[in-house]
Parts: C-alpha cells; structure tokens; sequence
DNA sequence: TAAATAAACATTCATATGAATGTTGACAGC
DNA sequence: GCTGTCAACATTCATATGAATGTTTATTTA
C-alpha cells in the first residue's frame, strides 16, 4: 500500500505492496476508493452550480424515474429519508422541484421537477457524462465490470432479506 | 429501475428494466450502492462501537501501514485533511491514538495506535471481515472484480494526473 | 541570511447529515 | 364508527463534515 506522500492528490491513495493486508483487498474501500477518484472532477462542477451532492442525487433519480415519493426517492437515492425531506426542502425553495399532496394516499407527497430543474439536471446529466466518457477513454470495457457490481449488489441484497426475514420469523 | 415502494430497505435499490436511463449505467452511482449494501450491516457494528466512520477509516489505515503522518493518512483514509483532524481528536480524547511531534519535520505529528486502540480496531476489523465472509458466500468469485476496480482507479487517477500537469504547464 | 513562498497541521464556522421523534393519514380488527 | 397499529413524511436537534483560513516550520530565492 502505498500512499504517496509527495504529490497533490487529496481524497485519493493508491495501495499496491506491502503484502496482503486488510484494506487492500476490503471491497467497501476499492469500492468507494473508485467512486471518489470517478466523482472528484464532478464535484467541482457541483460546486459550481452550488448543488448539494443529495441534491443532485435526488435530481439524478427524478429524472430517470419520473415523479415519485419520498421513500421511493430516498430509496433510489440511496439516502436517508430524512436527508431527502431537506433536500427537497432546498430544491423547492429555489424552484426546481415541487410536492403535491398524493392523490390515493394523502400523507404521500408526489415530487416532481419544475422546467428549471429539468434544464439545471439535464446540464448536470451532460456534464457528468462527458467527465465519465473522458475518464473511462483509457480504460478498458466496463460492461463486464458493471454487471459483475449488479450482480454483487442484488446477491448481498437478496442475503440481507433472507436474514431480515429470519429475524422476523424468529421474533 | 425498479424502486420496491414495499419492502423495507432503506439506502438501497434495484434498477433493472425501464431501458437504458442515466443512472442504470452511472458507474459512481452503482460503486455507492454496492459500498452501501455491503457496508450496511458494518455500519450497526461502528454504531455500538461509537466510532463514527472517518474515525473507523483512520484507524483501519493506521492498521494497515502503521504510524503515518497526517496528510498521509488523510489520502489512504479517502477522508479530507480536516475531517481526519477532527477525528484524531476524539480519537486521542478516547486513548485510541496518540500524536507526537515529528522528529525531521517538526511541522508534522506521528500518529499511532495506542495498545487500546489496536483492541479496538482488531475487534472491528474482525467484525467485517466476518460480516463480509457471510455476504460474500453466494457471490460469484470476487478476484476479478476486485483486479477491475483497482485497475480502474488506477487509470482514472494516472488521467487526472495528467490533466493536472497540463494545466500547471499552461498555466 | 533575510525574505518570500510553500507545506503540514489545526481551527473556525457555516452547513449537510441523519437518528430520534413528531404529525398526519391509512387501515385492520372489533 | 372506534381504537390500536402502522406507514409516509416533516421536524428537531446533536453532530460530522469540509471549505476557508490561520499558525508554525521548511524550503527556496534573492
């Protein structure tokens, strides 16, 4: 593991050597490690927009699944609902989204994005993809390592279930 | 991309059909939905422990590569310079750590791992590895993924790197 | 070597975060 | 139709987070 002391790059560590420890082969560390190095650049470009980053994950989910509640929001979000709630909170109030009261169920809110919101995520959208497009121009084929994250995620998912659902029966 | 308004699966989601959207195929989002699947259960584990996550970070590094400066550990942690700061701190008030002067760099503080701390950090070392044994049996084989992840760090930090010398360049 | 510059870490402070809980509405059993 | 239970979302509040900046020591330059 090697951890560069000298040049510029913060968030960031490379780990090769030093023989098989903990963390260099811990998948929660590869994997939020590739995150942070894929998603540094767009940050910035965040930044720029001054747009929270659950913010922006919670325009990302509206715009690929149309209007939605908040827990099926927060749940595609991948963040609490509570973190959601003041998400929502800030986008309303610069006008980017807007919550109706549900029709079937009252205490549901249907989310949906205003024109403004629409213009601000499909930019945001643009962005992200050509940051992605020049980053990943050197790499190699990604489909394969897509589906094998997809595969891991519904695997250790459908695990997590089956445990829940033995608690339950268990009581 | 399928939200499961039922079930009961905060911070998670599944996205098969509904064509080719953004998000189906976003790499940063699906890298945070793996971590935060596979971390989950680990996360209940920090909380018993009262270890906040940056300071579960820092000590897995230190684990890892023994006493390290600040700024080193800040890169390897994947944790900004203030955030680790803070963290040492509880972490010294807790006898976790300890920081002393540097002896070449007086600028610098070693950090090291108290008797205490090393406890604590094998016991929730331990815990991952454990939960991370009992996630991981049903998936497939996970020493390509892992290869590919590293890979692809690897690329998108040597491309950044890069940039950041052809920017210093034209500067 | 004095001065300017930069690097390492600490500190301040505004804000995002999320656990805990409150509020309102749905729904089951009686 | 009441009553108890649960679900959806909002709110409160203590805390983690990190950008900006300060302080101290190294290092370079004149």
């Amino acid at each position: 593991m090697n951890v560069d002391s000298s040049g510029d790059r913060p968030y960031r560590a490379d780990m090769p050597a030093n023989g098989q420890g903990f963390l260099d082969s811990y998948l929660p560390y590869l994997l939020r490690q590739a995150d942070q190095t894929l998603s540094a650049p767009f940050y910035d470009t965040l930044n720029h927009y001054g747009v929270a980053r659950s913010e922006w994950r919670v325009l990302a989910v509206l715009h690929e699944l149309g209007d939605l509640g908040v827990k099926d929001l927060a749940n595609a979000a991948l963040s609490p609902q509570p973190t959601v709630t003041h998400a929502l909170r800030r986008l309303e109030a610069r006008g980017l989204v807007i919550r109706t009261q549900g029709t079937q169920d009252k205490r549901q809110r249907l989310v949906s994005v205003t024109a403004t919101g629409k213009e601000l995520t499909q930019n945001l959208i643009n962005q992200a993809k050509a940051l992605e497009t020049d980053q990943l121009a050197q790499a190699d084929d990604l489909t394969d390592l897509i589906a094998q994250l997809k595969s891991l995620t519904a695997t250790v998912e459908a695990r997590s279930q089956q445990l829940a659902q033995n608690a339950t029966q268990a009581g």
